[in-house]
DNA sequence: ATTATTTTTCACCAGTTGATGAATTGGCGC
DNA sequence: GCGCCAATTCATCAACTGGTGAAAAATAAT
C-alpha cells in the first residue's frame, strides 16, 4: 500500500539480511542522496545518480522509498528529529542552569551551539545535511511545511526565552531578529566556501571554532541593539 | 559563431522590429526565466517552461541565448551590473558625506539600503532576482565565480570601510561578520514567507520597512560586539 | 516587386528522466 | 530439500529533456 514501506521492512525473522554485512543498504542510499541533494538540489540530482553513488540498482531506491520526492523527505526527516532533540535538550539544560536569569547570548548559544557541535563531531553526513537545510530555508515554498512542523516549536521556544532575556523587545523585534540569526547561522553552517575566496584564504568556511568565537556575540548584540532602539 | 550572439543582434537598420511593440522579446524571456529560476532553481526549470511562460517557442530561447546555462547567466548578469553600480554609488555618497568619521551603522546602511530601495521601487523582477541570488549564495560551488567577480569588489570596500569605523576589529573578524551579514540580508531580501508562518502573521516577509528598521542596527551592533570582544 | 536579413515557427532527434513489473537471488523455517 | 518471502536485479516504458536544422514569416533596403 505505502510505497515507502516495503511489505515487511521490519526485521521480522524472514527475509534476506543485507549482503553488506550489517551496513543497512537503506542508510547507504540515504547517505548518497543526502550528499548529492545538498550539492545540487532536488532537481539537480537523478535517482540514477543516487543509485550509482550508493552502488545499488535504481529500482531499489523506489522499492525502499517510493517516489523521488519521498526519498528527499526521508533524507530531510532522518536527521531532523535528532537535531531537534539535541537542540531542545540544550535549551533545557541552559534554562535550568541559568535559573531565572537568562542572558541573550546564553540563550543564543544554547540554540546554535548544538548544531556546531554536531557538525564537528556528528559524522560527515551532517555537513551535507546542513547545506541541504540551508538550501531549503532559502527557497521560497519548498519544504516550508516540513521546516515549520519540525523546527518552529524550538524556534518559538528561543523567541520566548529571548523575550524574557530582553523584556524591552517586542514580539516583532524578536521574530525579525531571529530571521537575521537564522540567515547567518545557516549560511555559516552550509560552508559554501565563499568566505575562503573573499578573504583570499584568511578565513576558512570549515573553521567552526572561528564561527563559534563570533556568531553568538554577534547575534546577541544585534538582538540587544534592536530591543533598546525600538523602546528607547 | 557564438550561439548567444545572433548574427546581427544590433539594431543595425535591417531586420524585423519586435511585434511586441518595443517590449523586446528578449527581455520577456529573461523575465520569465528569472521568475522561474528564482522559484525552482536552475535544474528545476526546463527551457520549455520558460518558453511557455514567455509565450514563445522553445527554439527562440536557444536562438537568443544559446544553451540553458547561458540563459541563466544572462539572467544573473542583467541586474548584477545595475545592482553593483547602485551600491558603489551609495557607498561613495556615504563616505563623501561622512568625511573622515565613518560609523559602522552608516557604512552598513550604505551597503544594504540600495538593495532594499531597489526591491521596493525597482519593479517586480527584482524580488525574483534577489531570491535567485540568495539561492546561488547558499549553494556551494554554484555561480561562485560570478558572485566573486561581480560582488566581491564592493564587499571588499565594505570591509575596508568597516575596518576604519572599527579599528579594533581584525580582518578575520570583519570577513566573518560580513558572512553573517550577508546571510541575514539575503534571507530577508528573498522573502521566503517563512517568518509569516513562524510569527502567525505578525510579521510579513514583504515588509521591507520592518527590515530596514532593524537590520542595520542589528548588524552594526554585531560587528561592534565582535570587534571589542576579540581585542579587549 | 525583389531581395537580403532577421525573427519565429515547426518538426524532430538522441539522450535522459522517474518509474514499473517481471524475473532472479538468497536466506530462513519447515 | 522445499517452498516462502524479502531483497535485488533486469529490461523496459512513456514522457520529457536540451538542443538543432530547415522552413516559414516578417521586415526593410533596393
Amino acid at each position: 500500500m505505502n510505497a515507502a514501506t516495503p511489505k515487511k521492512p521490519r526485521a521480522s525473522g524472514r527475509g534476506r539480511p543485507s549482503k553488506h554485512a550489517g551496513l543497512d543498504l537503506k542508510e547507504t542510499i540515504l547517505d548518497s542522496a543526502e550528499q548529492l541533494f545538498a550539492r545540487h538540489g532536488f532537481y539537480g540530482v537523478t535517482t540514477r545518480q543516487v543509485a550509482a553513488e550508493a552502488g545499488v540498482d535504481t529500482a531499489l531506491i523506489h522499492y525502499y522509498f517510493g517516489a523521488k520526492r519521498e526519498l528527499f523527505d526521508a533524507v530531510f526527516l532522518r536527521r531532523a528529529e535528532i537535531l531537534n532533540r539535541e537542540r531542545v535538550a540544550s535549551m533545557d539544560a541552559y534554562e535550568k542552569a541559568a535559573g531565572g536569569v537568562l542572558t541573550s547570548e546564553g540563550v543564543i548559544e544554547a540554540f546554535i551551539d548544538p548544531l556546531l557541535r554536531i557538525s564537528e563531531n556528528g559524522g560527515p553526513g551532517w555537513k551535507s545535511y546542513f547545506a541541504l537545510v540551508a538550501q531549503v530555508n532559502n527557497t521560497p515554498g519548498w519544504g516550508g511545511d516540513t521546516m515549520h512542523r519540525f523546527f518552529d516549536p524550538v524556534v518559538r521556544r528561543l523567541v520566548d526565552a529571548l523575550g524574557r532575556a530582553l523584556p524591552k523587545a517586542s514580539r516583532a523585534d524578536l521574530f525579525w531578529c531571529y530571521e537575521f540569526l537564522t540567515g547567518s547561522m545557516m549560511l555559516a553552517l552550509s560552508e559554501t566556501g565563499r568566505i575562503d575566496a573573499l578573504s583570499d584564504g584568511l578565513c576558512r568556511s570549515s573553521d567552526l571554532s572561528a564561527i563559534r568565537a563570533r556568531l553568538f556575540a554577534y547575534c546577541a548584540a544585534g538582538f540587544e541593539a534592536v530591543a533598546v532602539r525600538n523602546k528607547g
